[in-house]
RNA sequence: GGCCCCAUCGUCUAGCGGCCUAGGACGCCGCCCUCUCAAGGCGGAGAUCACGGGUUCGAAUCCCGUUGGGGCCGCCA
């Protein structure tokens, strides 16, 4: 049989790196497994889905470049047999109600007119007393007159599953294995709100069974809410699909993942300068492992190489360190061609405008390519090809006061203007033979060259950056530099 | 309070009863390369496999308990 797994966010923010992870899984697998992957959105809560929030997700979707065979599209059109693939459209189409009907009908639900604040306060007694908290099923056996009662106040009824008293509710979750849960400790959950919007247990079984999913892939903190979902499965006389549940990702001190510890939405790692192949990777490899560890994955390996066995039960740390040395490996990955194109917007918001036509422009950007970490740190490595240098003050210090300064750059600058065939080569050769005949050490001469002309002690491989830079202005970036000596 | 899940270097992980005096990767340290910084190469430190009991000739691997962490118990998903 084809397999069928969706990806079914809600829309009340970004996307979440944790997000990310469970649909690049169920994307994975339907790859794997030549099955199709279906985008849903489960927009019920009426009070935080928004549409921009739906348009976010579905941009780091794009930049992620997970493609979904069926389901909610960007541009608000749904592509598939199974539609429509927003579960507020859905409601409108009356789908969860017809169901909800069903259920009341054969008794296997109930209205329930307690209200919210009387709902609060008991759970809030419960827990006061240590008690549990759950709903303690009063209104399923309500008499004819109580009914009357609470309608004549104008009460507005949610529907109630009649969850069994007895009995176990058992799964094979295909990465926890064998899970078991007493019914009688589970509770009559809501499944139509007094809005008339399905929740969340509710709606989910309804589509995934009418979307015929065959597998759930989701983060395993709904895990208790599988026995509740699986006992709908049962009063409809459904065969589930089987489910797999992710271990969660939590902060670098263990901790659930939160916004103190950074970035936790794609598209803030978008704007840092990662690559989306690196992300991918590296949210793959958050609780998902191959037998000998590979670490970095080629493109479409991943896709090759997926495997639900691989998947680890317990929770991992995001390391954003590891994910910056990733990112690195990528950026080194890519051809020049490649990384000017990636660099390019953020060199826009750097103040860079730089044209891939020109040879300078291009070269330049490539020149230290084995050093970026993020395509965010290209303009602050490369601006001084194009903008005035900032001398860094450590730098001055410690290179600008060395004894000899002034007769080591007046001596480069005299040799530079005598080359007419300015390139790499003749430079550090004419910039060897300077140091040797003048009694210098290569790196006296070396070092106070760097920091005249980029202003750091760190830097690209010096003859090509004078090169790069030209003669004119080379020698122009010297005589400043001898200029802050004097002063 | 109840129920459930989890537990290998700081972190991500390999391991599925003997190949483990526990392997790889990030990070860290040192050396090499070298015009700096990186990258790269080589080497090193770092895990009594949470703890305590079993089972077994033999356990990181199986079982039980303890501890610790996490999740859920919402007219949120």
């Amino acid at each position: 049989m084809k397999t069928r797994v969706r990806f079914a966010p809600s829309p009340t923010g970004h996307l979440h790196v944790g997000g990310a992870r469970t649909a690049l899984f169920n994307y994975l697998f339907a790859k794997k497994t030549g099955g199709t992957f279906v985008l849903r959105i489960e927009d019920t809560d009426e009070l935080r889905s928004t549409d921009e929030s739906t348009k976010s997700i579905f941009q780091s979707m794009k930049w992620l470049d997970l493609k979904w065979d069926e389901g909610a599209m960007p541009d608000l059109s749904e592509k598939g047999d199974f539609g429509p693939y927003i579960q507020s459209k859905r409601e409108s189409d009356g789908i969860y109600k017809k169901y909800a009907e069903q259920l009341l009908e054969e008794k296997k639900a109930y209205y329930c007119y307690c209200s919210s604040e009387e709902l609060d306060e008991m759970r809030k007694k419960a827990l006061s007393e240590k008690r549990d908290p759950k709903y303690d099923g009063r209104c399923r056996h309500l008499s004819a007159e109580e009914i009357e009662e609470f309608k004549k106040q104008g009460r507005k009824p949610v529907i109630r599953f009649r969850m069994p008293d007895d009995g176990q509710t058992v799964f094979e979750d295909l990465v926890h294995k064998h899970l078991k849960f007493e019914n009688k400790l589970l509770y009559d959950f809501i499944m139509i709100k007094a809005s008339g919007y399905p929740t969340y247990n509710f709606a989910c079984v309804i589509d995934d069974h009418l979307m015929e999913m065959t597998h759930i892939i989701r983060g395993d903190d709904h895990i208790s809410n599988t026995p509740l979902q699986l006992n709908v499965y049962k009063a409809f006389g459904w065969e589930p699909p089987q489910h797999a549940h992710l271990s969660m990702i939590l902060g670098q001190d263990g901790t659930r993942l939160s916004k103190r510890h950074g970035a936790t939405s794609i598209t803030e790692y978008e704007k840092q300068g990662f690559l989306p192949e690196t992300m991918k990777n590296y949210l793959a490899l958050l609780g998902w492992g191959t037998t000998d560890s590979q670490d970095i994955f080629k493109k479409g390996e991943l896709e090759e190489k997926f495997d639900l066995k691989g998947c680890q039960k317990s929770a991992a740390a995001f390391d954003p360190v590891k994910l910056e040395w990733m990112n690195g490996e990528y950026i080194r990955q890519l051809s020049k061609d490649e990384l000017f194109d990636a660099a390019q917007p953020y060199l826009k918001d750097f103040g860079l405008n730089l044209d891939k036509a020109n040879p300078l422009h291009f070269n330049v950007v490539a020149l230290e390519q084995e050093k970026y970490k993020l395509l965010s740190d290209v303009g602050g490595m490369v601006y001084f090809f194009f903008q005035d240098v900032k001398y860094d003050e450590a730098a001055i210090d410690k290179i600008l006061k060395a004894p000899d300064i002034e007769t080591i750059l007046n001596g480069i600058k005299k040799t530079y203007s005598e080359i007419s065939e300015f390139n790499d080569i003749v430079l550090e050769s004419k910039t060897r033979e300077f140091a040797k005949s003048n009694g210098f050490k290569n790196g006296q001469v070396f070092h106070p060259v760097r920091v005249s002309v980029s202003g750091s002690t760190k830097g690209p491989t010096l003859f090509k950056m004078i090169e790069y830079l030209g003669k004119e202005e080379v020698i122009k970036r010297i005589d400043k530099t001898l200029s802050l000596i004097e002063i």
